[in-house]
RNA sequence: GCGCGAUUAGCUCAGUGGUAGAGCGCUUGCUUCACACGCAAGAAGUCGCAGGUUCGAACCCUGCAUCGCGCACCA
C-alpha cells in the first residue's frame, strides 16, 4: 500500500505472500489479545481456515457440491464492486438511503414525431444500454403506444415500448426505462420481451460505450451529471427533482455496487427446510429467542448465493477449464470445457484453474467441525454453545447449520448429532459513544491491551460483563470498566484482611455449633447467591452473575458480615476468632472458584495466597450450599436494620462520623451481651444501652426498629429539627399505611390475591401501625 | 411497506403481575486499626403517550409517538 502498487502490479504469488506475512502479523495480536484477557483456550488447538487439511476441506465440499448439482456456474445479474472488483453476495450489500436527483427524460415517439414519453431516471448515465421502455398495460396514458418504437435520447436508436404488470403506474410518469444490463428488474423484465441486453460499464465503473464520446470513459457518477448536461442542451431533458433513495453499498469498500450480468459460481442451499425446522423445533436454542424470527424470515426469503470473488486472497476454487477446438464459425467457441476436482487432469495438457477465489463465509461455514480431528469431533461435536454477534446470523449461523446437516460430520445420521451446536448465544454489540458499532473497518474500538494497561484483564473483563445484558447492545464507556477495576480492589483488599489474621486452612472446615448468627446469615447470602448464579447461567444471564457476584461480595460480605464479624476478630475469645475465619476462608474459597470465569488472573492469585489446595484454581469444583440452621438469620436481619436506623440518626441529628456517640435501646426482650458489642462496634457507639424503661427527655431522636426504640443520646438535642423530622417520619408512615389499609379493604383483592400476598400486606399494616403509635408517642411527649 | 428491538433517576442500564433498583454523577459527613479504586447517610423517577385486561400493570393486550436495527423495495 505504501509503495502504492496495485495487485496487479506485485503479480499474484507477490501480493498473496505480502497477505500472507500481514495475516500473520495480525492474526498473532488478536491471539496476544485474548491471552492477555486471560482467555483459557487450549492454543495448541489453534486453527486456521488456510491450514492445509482445511483447504482441502473446503475443496472437497465445492467439489461434492458441484456433484450433487448444489453447486453451479451460471451468468446471472449479481453485485458488482467497482472498487474491489468483485461479485458480492446479498448479504454484503448494505441499503443507505441517498439524496440524489430523478431526471424525467424525453424520448421521442418515432412514429409521431414531435411526441416524447417522458421517463422518471435516477441514472441517466445508463441511459445508452436501454434497450426498451415499459408501462403498465392497463395505464390509459400510454396503451396505444405499446409495441411502438421510441427513439432512445443517448447513443440514439430506436426501441420498443413494452407492457409490464411489475410497473408501478403511479410512480415517476409510469414509464420505466429497461436497461438489463444494468438493474435486476430490468433484466427480468427483458427477459420477458427479448430485449438485448447491452452492457455500457466497465468492471471499474467508467463508461465503456464509444458511441457518445462525451461520456466514454467517464466515472459513473461524473458520467451521470455530464449525461443530464447532454440531455439539457438537446431539450430532452424536462425537468430535475431532489430525490432520496437507496442503494446498495459494498459493505467491503464503501462505494455503491452495480448490478451486473456476470458469469460466477452459485450455490442452491441445500437442507434449507431441515435448517428452518431444527430451530423452530428447538433443536438449536437462540438466546435471546426473538433472533430465532429474524433466522427464520431470511431462510425462507433465501436466494442462491454467489460465492465466486474475483479477488487473489482466498481459497481458489478447485475448477478447471480447457477452451474446446478453435472453429471460428463454432457458436461454443466461448464455452470452455469445465472439470471440477482437487487437481487438473493429468492426462490432457491445456486446462487452467479458475482465478477466482471463494467468498470467505464458504470456508467459514465449516468451522463447526472441520476445526477438529475425527476422534475430538467424536468427543465435542455436536459443539454446546456457539457465542456470536447477531449481526453475523446469516453470513456464518446459518451456514454452519446448512453445512451442519448436509455434511453429517456427527456420530450418527440422527439430525441431533449433526447440527453444529445447541444453542446459539448471541451478544449485543458494544457501540461507541456516538452509537455506532465497533468494527474493524471503522476502527473505533479502544485497543485491548491499552485499557488492560490501565484497569487490568480482569477488570476490563468484569466491567464489560457486568453491563451487557443479554442480545442488548451497550455504549462503551470507560467508567463500566473502572468499576471493574474498582471490584478488583476491593476483593484484594478484603483478601488482605482475612491474611492479616492468620493462615488459612487448605480444606476449611466449619464447626456447625460454634457459629455466630452473622456468620450464619452470611452463608445463607452464599447459599442463595449459588442458586441466582446457576440460574442466571442456565439463560446465558452472563451480566446477572456479574452483578450478583458484586452485590454480593461488596454488601452482603464485605460491608456486613465482616464488619460484624470484627468483634470475634479483635476479641480475645480464640474460639470466635478461628469459627469466623474459617468462615471467611469458606465463603472466599467458594466465592474465588465463583468469579474466576470473570476474573481469572485475581481470584488464581488468590487462591494460591491463601493456599486452597491444587496447582491452579481453574478446574476446582463449584462450591456447594452449605447446610447452616437459619433461626437466627431473622434476628440479624433486625440487627442489621436497627443499625441503619441508628446510622440514620446520626447523619441527620449531624453527628460527624468521627465522633463517637451514645445510643440507648429501649428493647422490650433482653440482648445478648456479643450482640451489643456488635451493634456497637457497627454503629460505630461509644456507648450502648439498654434500658427496657428509658424514658426521653423530649427532643432525643428516637427511630423505631425491629428490637425496640432506639435513641441517639447527644448534649445539646435540636429540639426543633427532631420535631420536623419526625413529623416527616409520620406522614410518611401514616401514607404507607393508609396504602396498605386501602388494599386490605379491598374485598376483591383479599379474595383473589394469593394467600401469601395478602398475609404480607397484614403483617405491614401491624408493623407500620405499632411504627406509628410509638413514634407519635415520642412526638407528642415533645409538646 | 414488512419484521425486530428500545423508550425506567442527570448519565449508562437492570428489573415480566403484588411497597420503583444498581453503578456513575450529585449533596452531606468521615485520613474509623482491609480498602478514599474507600466508608456512612441522603436527594432524585407522572417507569414515552392513550386506551384496554386485572382486585392490582413499569411488567400482559391494542393503538400511537420517537429512536435504532434487519429485510424488501418504484425506476
Amino acid at each position: 500500500q505504501t509503495e502504492n502498487k496495485t495487485r496487479q502490479e506485485l503479480g499474484r504469488e507477490e501480493f498473496i505472500r505480502r497477505v500472507v506475512e500481514w495475516t500473520e502479523k495480525h492474526g498473532g495480536i488478536i491471539i496476544k489479545q485474548l491471552k492477555r484477557l486471560g482467555c483459557s483456550c487450549d492454543w495448541s488447538r489453534q486453527r486456521y481456515t488456510f491450514d492445509d487439511d482445511y483447504v482441502r476441506a473446503v475443496e472437497n465440499v465445492f467439489i461434492d457440491l458441484y456433484r450433487k448439482g448444489y453447486v453451479y456456474r451460471g451468468r446471472r445479474m449479481i453485485n458488482w464492486d467497482p472498487a474491489a472488483q468483485t461479485a458480492l453476495s446479498d448479504e454484503e450489500v448494505i441499503a443507505r438511503p441517498q439524496k440524489g436527483k430523478l431526471y424525467y427524460v424525453r424520448y421521442e415517439v418515432v412514429d409521431e414525431p414531435g411526441r416524447f414519453l417522458e421517463v422518471a431516471t435516477t441514472r441517466p448515465e445508463t441511459i445508452m444500454a436501454d434497450t426498451g421502455v415499459a408501462v403498465h398495460p392497463d395505464d390509459p396514458r400510454y396503451r396505444d403506444l405499446i409495441g411502438k418504437l421510441v427513439l432512445r435520447p443517448l447513443a440514439r436508436e430506436k426501441i420498443p415500448v413494452v407492457s409490464d404488470a411489475t410497473i408501478d403506474p403511479k410512480f415517476g410518469t409510469g414509464v420505466l426505462k429497461v436497461t438489463p444490463a444494468h438493474d435486476k428488474l430490468d433484466f427480468e423484465i427483458g427477459v420477458r420481451h427479448s430485449l438485448p441486453v447491452i452492457d455500457v460499464l466497465h468492471p471499474d465503473g467508467r463508461i465503456n460505450c464509444p458511441a457518445v464520446p462525451e461520456l466514454d470513459g467517464l466515472d459513473r457518477f461524473a458520467a451521470r451529471q455530464k449525461a443530464a448536461d447532454l440531455l439539457a442542451q438537446a431539450k430532452l431533458l424536462a425537468k430535475e427533482e431532489p430525490y432520496e433513495n437507496n442503494v446498495g453499498f459494498s459493505q467491503r469498500s464503501e462505494v455503491p455496487i452495480e448490478p451486473r450480468l456476470s458469469e460466477q459460481w452459485f450455490l442452491r442451499y441445500p437442507k434449507t427446510k431441515e435448517a428452518l425446522d431444527v430451530v423452530r423445533d428447538h433443536l438449536i436454542r437462540f438466546f435471546p429467542r426473538h433472533w430465532e424470527k429474524v433466522y427464520g424470515q431470511w431462510l425462507e426469503n433465501i436466494q442462491d448465493w454467489c460465492i465466486s470473488r474475483q479477488i487473489w486472497w482466498g481459497h481458489r476454487i478447485p475448477a478447471w477449464y480447457r477452451r474446446k477446438s478453435q472453429i471460428p464459425s463454432s457458436k461454443s467457441q466461448g464455452e470452455p470445457e469445465i472439470y471440477v476436482g482437487l487437481d487438473a487432469p493429468a492426462d490432457t495438457e491445456n486446462w487452467e484453474q479458475d482465478p477466482d477465489t471463494l467468498d470467505t463465509w464458504f470456508s467459514s461455514w465449516l468451522w463447526a467441525y472441520e476445526t477438529m480431528d475425527a476422534e475430538t469431533r467424536r468427543k465435542f461435536y455436536p459443539t454446546s454453545v456457539l457465542v456470536t454477534g447477531p449481526d453475523i446470523i446469516f453470513f456464518w449461523v446459518a451456514r454452519m447449520i446448512f453445512a451442519g446437516l448436509e455434511f453429517k460430520p456427527g456420530k450418527s445420521e440422527a439430525i441431533e448429532d449433526n447440527i453444529p451446536f445447541r444453542d446459539v448465544f448471541l451478544t449485543g454489540l458494544i457501540r461507541d459513544q456516538q452509537g455506532r458499532k465497533m468494527s474493524k473497518s471503522l476502527g473505533n474500538s479502544p485497543d485491548p491491551l491499552d485499557l488492560i494497561a490501565k484497569y487490568g484483564a480482569d477488570g476490563l473483563r468484569f466491567g464489560l460483563m457486568r453491563i451487557a445484558p443479554i442480545g442488548q447492545d451497550i455504549a462503551f464507556d470507560e467508567k463500566q470498566i473502572e468499576e471493574g477495576r474498582n471490584f478488583a480492589t476491593k476483593l484484594w483488599n478484603a483478601a488482605r484482611f482475612r491474611q492479616m489474621h492468620g493462615p488459612s486452612e487448605a480444606q476449611p472446615q466449619l464447626d456447625l455449633q460454634s457459629l455466630s448468627i452473622y456468620s450464619v446469615e452470611a452463608l445463607a447470602r452464599f447459599n442463595e447467591l449459588l442458586v441466582a448464579v446457576e440460574e442466571a447461567y442456565r439463560e446465558y444471564k452472563f451480566n446477572e452473575v456479574a452483578q450478583r457476584l458484586y452485590d454480593f461480595f461488596w454488601g452482603d460480605y464485605c460491608d456486613w458480615f465482616v464488619e460484624a464479624a470484627k468483634s470475634d476478630i479483635f476479641s480475645e475469645d480464640e474460639t470466635r476468632k478461628k469459627s469466623v475465619l474459617a468462615v471467611m476462608d469458606v465463603v472466599l474459597s467458594g466465592f474465588l472458584r465463583l468469579l474466576h470465569p470473570f476474573m481469572p488472573h485475581i481470584t488464581e492469585e488468590l487462591w494460591a495466597v491463601f493456599g486452597f489446595g491444587g496447582d491452579t484454581i481453574q478446574f476446582q469444583p463449584l462450591p456447594k450450599s452449605i447446610e447452616v440452621d437459619a433461626s437466627g438469620v431473622e434476628k440479624v436481619r433486625a440487627v442489621y436494620d436497627l443499625v441503619r436506623s441508628g446510622r440514620n440518626l446520626r447523619a441527620e441529628s449531624r453527628v460527624p462520623s468521627n465522633k463517637k456517640a451514645s445510643f440507648v435501646l429501649r428493647a422490650p426482650a433482653p440482648i445478648d451481651d456479643r450482640e451489643v458489642a456488635t451493634i456497637s462496634r457497627l454503629l460505630n457507639a461509644e456507648e450502648l444501652k439498654l434500658d427496657p424503661n428509658f424514658q426521653a427527655q423530649p427532643g432525643v431522636p428516637v427511630a423505631v426498629t425491629p428490637l425496640g426504640e432506639l435513641f441517639l443520646i447527644i448534649a445539646t438535642a435540636d429540639k426543633a429539627a427532631e420535631r420536623d423530622r419526625l413529623d416527616k417520619e409520620i406522614a410518611r408512615l401514616e401514607g404507607e399505611v393508609r396504602t396498605v389499609e386501602a388494599k386490605l379493604s379491598n374485598a376483591s383483592f383479599v379474595e383473589r390475591a394469593p394467600a401469601a400476598v395478602v398475609e404480607e400486606h397484614r403483617k405491614r399494616k401491624t408493623d407500620f401501625s405499632e411504627q406509628l403509635s410509638q413514634l407519635r408517642q415520642a412526638r407528642a411527649a415533645m409538646d
